[in-house]
DNA sequence: ATTACTGCCC
């Protein structure tokens, strides 16, 4: 401007070079009122004028007014030259206005200018970047002389096509007729080299770029911190970027963007802090990772500054950072702001909606992911696989079955059922509502089952009980040479608690240590409760002292393992020791806690928790923790304090309070109570046969023979039947099943006489057939007998001869242990030297030198 | 974007 001034001063503006030489000057530097003032004062506006203006408007980024003057010229009937052609064609590009591409085109081919260069390189991107490929590599060749600033034109249009393979191709092509590679056209083979995932490639590029001394141009660097971030390692990236001396805007994304990829968010953040130092303001690329490493690290009140921030830049209103909010509050358990962020974004597009239905379904409000989704789906915007699989987990969580044959109908109609996660999100959400057929079909129909399918499906079939399915088809999994992962070997070990299959679960174990997943926290956990729920608590113990970072859930299954095996003092040992270390029990934990003192009969220590949960750890007891302690008043004779409980807890007592009374009234022969709670439950639980049993079952402990006989008949006009005892016993992977007076295993005969054999010896030591609890209005010997053949007695005999001496025995029952069994294994124990352990309905038996670690108090 | 872990009574 100062010489502008000078200029004026001296009266030459008349000049017309001089006055282009300003036009030129003022356009290129963005003052366009007084290039254009310029232009319009010249008394003969010339094509040198407008051509300078209209590369100014090009050049900064104005199309649409470099068109607009482009048109203005032709008015005046200028033609263009050389130079302002592809200005022109530049701006169409831009656009993306190819029908006015065609026509300077024409304009240019009539006038003369096809076979110049320039021309011809505009055309080629014009072509290119608006999808006509055939039109542009055709024009390409018509080139007469093809500079390098020709072919780097060319690929670089296929690169952000994301062609990157033919990019390569044209590469060498240009390199073997003769043209040496500048450091556009390297930067952009880095490009190619990232989007084919060509790393050694990309290695040689690198060492190309410093051997023809580009090294330090800095689109060349960009790339390469970009290439080594996304296929090399981040390592690399860094040291790339520490190189560059002025790292721009483009620099620092990428290799914050980098960090944040490898999960890498400490790293990231501190890019961020340098990055603002250095005086380079972050963009929405920038705050778009900065948002996922606040949400990688849990780090909320940064991600409010953020947002802030955002707000401050004027930037609120993109939508790629908008659904990096909405996915941090989200993850940071702040719904309500990530539905705001979502109620105020002026255009809400699909990916948006997805984002805020996952933030619904993430922190468990299902009903209103739900419903968002019945809402995109009307308003028009549809949805998309995402949509389907996040809505679905909502449903399976919800365990809504109508909504999941709805949800799969419509994947099916839209044509997104041979998609992967929809598949697979289908084979869950029918799992988890329980319709095992539904989600068998999908599974069996779906030609691209994946690792997830078969976890979705073994997990299914474990969670609905049938462990056996799981198992087999874990081994077709394997078959089909699908490597397994942390996920579907906790879901397994899941399935061999249920079953209380040792030996396959330790098989499992073997699986877990050989594919190196002993240090995560799922597979631990579920390896102690697998340990634990298959009577080894001993193993469950070593596990538990493996895991590295022991979580909630870690301890709470040691403490219920513990509590369960009846080690209730060594379960309240684990307990404190918790406290210490610094976790915070959840109610699961406290439940444990209580299960814990209710198996070893500490029932003042019970109270003592149960009173202060809130002051000690800071929520109110649940039912589950009334429950226990009911049943834990109930099953110590003290009756009145069980029902002062019931009758003042804020809950309805339900089946299970009842329940647990009906069961304290048999321990004790409590007739009142016990009809009672019988009544109730027959009104809440009319559907189950066990209550029924017990009240026959207390009548006959005090010998009211009538009333028993009262209970047969009304069982069997109910058409009911008393649910059979079934005993489990594995040996050498194989399951066994017994029930009582079973003779269908190939070694009953065997297992009769070992019986037979037992019965002499236990009367020797002492025992004495328990009759008192036998339905049966038989005469004591015939209750004997029946007593001696039960299925957990076959079980054991079974155990006996089928392993070797000395070797542990586990036995595994649907119902509770018989008392006579119960009795009869503490003396068999002492006789035979073994170690019998038995896990019932509710907790585990080890029956060692005469005597059981359930102390009898069950 | 989908899959995995802990508790009470009958």
């Amino acid at each position: 401007m100062q010489i502008h001034a000078h200029i004026l001063k001296f009266g030459s503006i008349k000049d017309p070079k001089t006055r282009n030489f300003l036009i030129n000057l003022y356009a290129k530097c963005k003052v366009f009122g007084y290039a254009r003032k310029l232009v319009d004062e010249s008394p003969e506006p010339d094509l040198v004028s407008w051509s300078a203006l209209i590369s100014g408007y090009v050049q900064n980024g104005f199309a649409k007014e470099a068109i607009l003057a482009f048109h203005e010229m032709h008015l005046l009937d200028l033609k263009c030259n050389e130079f302002t052609f592809p200005s022109v064609l530049k701006a169409c590009t831009f656009t993306k206005d190819l029908e006015l591409g065609r026509q300077v085109h024409g304009i240019a081919v009539v006038n003369g200018f096809e076979s110049d260069e320039y021309v011809g390189n505009s055309l080629v991107v014009l072509y290119a970047k608006c999808g006509r490929f055939d039109d542009s590599r055709r024009l390409f060749e018509d080139i007469p002389q093809r500079s390098v600033v020709s072919w780097n034109a060319l690929f670089s249009c296929y690169v952000q096509s994301d062609y990157f393979g033919e990019a390569v191709e044209l590469f060498h092509e240009m390199v073997s007729s003769g043209i040496k590679p500048n450091e556009f056209s390297l930067s952009s083979m880095i490009n190619a080299c990232t989007g084919l995932e060509d790393s050694g490639q990309g290695r040689k590029i690198h060492g190309f770029l410093i051997k023809l001394g580009y090294d330090s141009d800095p689109f060349s660097k960009n790339a390469l911190v970009d290439m080594y971030a996304k296929i090399g390692n981040l390592k690399g990236a860094i040291a790339v970027f520490e190189e560059i001396v002025k790292p721009d805007i483009v620099s620092w994304n990428a290799v914050i963007a980098g960090c944040v990829l490898h999960h890498n968010h400490d790293c990231a953040l501190n890019f961020v802090g340098q990055m603002r130092l250095s005086g380079t303001h972050p963009n929405l690329f920038t705050m778009s990772s900065a948002l996922k490493a606040c949400t990688g690290i849990g780090l909320k009140e940064l991600g409010r500054q953020l947002h802030c921030n955002l707000i401050k830049l004027n930037i609120g209103s993109d939508s790629f950072v908008n659904v990096g909010l909405i996915d941090m509050y989200s993850k940071s358990g702040l719904t309500n702001e990530a539905r705001t962020v979502f109620n105020l974004m002026p255009d809400k597009d699909l990916i948006a909606w997805n984002a805020v239905i996952s933030a619904h379904s993430q922190n468990g409000e299902d009903v209103e992911a739900v419903s968002l989704f019945h809402l995109v789906h009307k308003e028009g915007l549809g949805f998309n696989q995402t949509t389907l699989s996040t809505v679905l987990k909502s449903i399976a969580s919800l365990q809504a079955s109508n909504v999941c044959k709805q949800v799969h109908a419509l994947s099916v109609k839209s044509g997104f059922e041979s998609d992967c996660y929809v598949v697979n999100s289908l084979i869950d959400a029918y799992g988890k509502c329980t319709l095992l057929e539904d989600a068998t079909r999908v599974f069996r129909e779906c030609l691209i089952v994946d690792l997830v399918g078969y976890t979705s499906m073994i997990t299914a079939y474990s969670q609905s009980g049938q462990g056996e399915e799981a198992l087999k088809l874990y081994l077709e999994m394997l078959d089909r040479a699908i490597e397994p992962d942390p996920y579907v070997c906790s879901s397994l070990l899941n399935a061999c608690a249920n079953l209380s299959a040792y030996e396959q679960g330790k098989q499992v174990h073997v699986h877990v240590l050989k594919h190196g997943f002993t240090y995560d926290i799922f597979a631990g956990n579920s390896l102690v409760n697998m340990y634990a729920k298959c009577g080894s608590i001993d193993d469950a113990g070593r596990v538990f002292s493996n895991i590295p970072e022991r979580g909630i859930v870690s301890w709470s299954a040691m403490i219920g393992g513990l509590a369960q095996h009846g080690h209730g003092k060594e379960s309240l040992r684990v307990f404190n020791q918790m406290l210490k270390s610094g976790v915070s029990p959840n109610q699961i934990t406290l439940v444990s806690v209580l299960c814990a003192c209710n198996h070893a009969g500490l029932v003042t220590e019970a109270q003592k928790y149960f009173r202060s949960m809130k002051e000690l750890f800071g929520f109110e007891p649940m039912q589950e923790h009334y429950t226990c302690m009911i049943d834990i008043l109930g099953r110590a004779g003290r009756f009145e304090e069980a029902m002062e409980l019931v009758n003042t807890m804020p809950f309805q007592a339900d089946g299970s309070v009842w329940g647990a009374l009906l069961g304290a009234a048999r321990i004790h022969k409590n007739v009142e109570l016990g009809q009672r709670a019988a009544a109730k439950l027959l009104t809440l639980e009319p559907e189950k046969s066990g209550t029924h049993v017990l009240l026959a079952n207390i009548y006959a402990s005090v010998a009211m023979w009538d009333d028993v006989a009262k209970m047969r008949k009304l069982m069997k006009d109910c058409n009911m039947k008393k649910e059979p005892g079934i005993s489990w016993i594995e040996v050498k992977d194989k399951i066994y099943t017994f029930i009582a007076g079973d003779r269908s295993h190939v070694r009953s005969q065997e297992i009769y006489a070992k019986l037979d054999e037992l019965s002499e010896r236990l009367s020797k030591a002492g025992y004495v057939p328990n009759v008192e609890f036998d339905l049966h209005d038989v005469d004591r010997g015939e209750k004997e007998k029946l007593l001696y053949h039960h299925s957990e007695k076959l079980a054991v005999a079974f155990g006996l001869i089928a392993t070797p001496p000395g070797a542990p025995i586990r036995v595994k029952k649907n119902l509770r242990v018989c008392i006579d069994c119960h009795t009869a294994f503490k003396f068999i124990s002492e006789i035979v030297s073994r170690e019998i352990i038995l896990r019932d309905i509710n907790r585990y038996h080890h029956f060692k030198d005469g005597s059981c670690s359930c102390g009898d108090y069950w």
